[in-house]
DNA sequence: ATTTTGACTTAAG
DNA sequence: GCTTAAGCCAAAA
């Protein structure tokens, strides 16, 4: 069980459903470090498992999207989580919408 | 143990 | 709305 804060982390960021997208300040908080947003965006920008955890729906607090160290930068990152049917609004995520509700049903896909 | 770095967050002007 | 400053944490060297 001596889990490193890095595999909460990937493990959360895993979970997070088809369309939705989270804060790292929440991960950080469902890590059990709510300060931990810095943590947790150092851990993503290393992203050992690049498609088995989707960074990309890992936003800042604002809902605006930050980097993105896979291909395509962060313009990849506006796209994919558009596809996903994600909310924007103003270049900005509406967390009113997509922000990730833990123990919700999780979605079957993005229609 | 100390220093550096980084995809953060919040507060204040 | 934007910029600056400070606080905060974890991993690697």
């Amino acid at each position: 069980m001596n889990k490193s804060f890095r595999e909460k982390i990937y493990s959360i960021t895993r979970r997070i459903p088809v369309g939705a997208v989270t804060t790292y300040g929440q991960i950080a908080r469902l890590a059990g470090n709510d300060r931990a947003a810095r943590a947790v965006g150092f851990f993503m920008k290393m992203n050992p498992f690049a498609p088995e955890v989707p960074c990309h729906r890992v936003v800042s607090a604002d809902g605006s999207l930050t980097g993105y160290s896979a291909k395509g930068g962060l313009a990849r990152k506006h796209q994919l989580l558009k596809e996903e049917g994600v909310v924007f609004k103003n270049g900005r995520i509406d967390l009113s919408v997509s922000r990730w509700k833990t123990g919700e049903t999780e979605n079957t896909g993005p229609f």
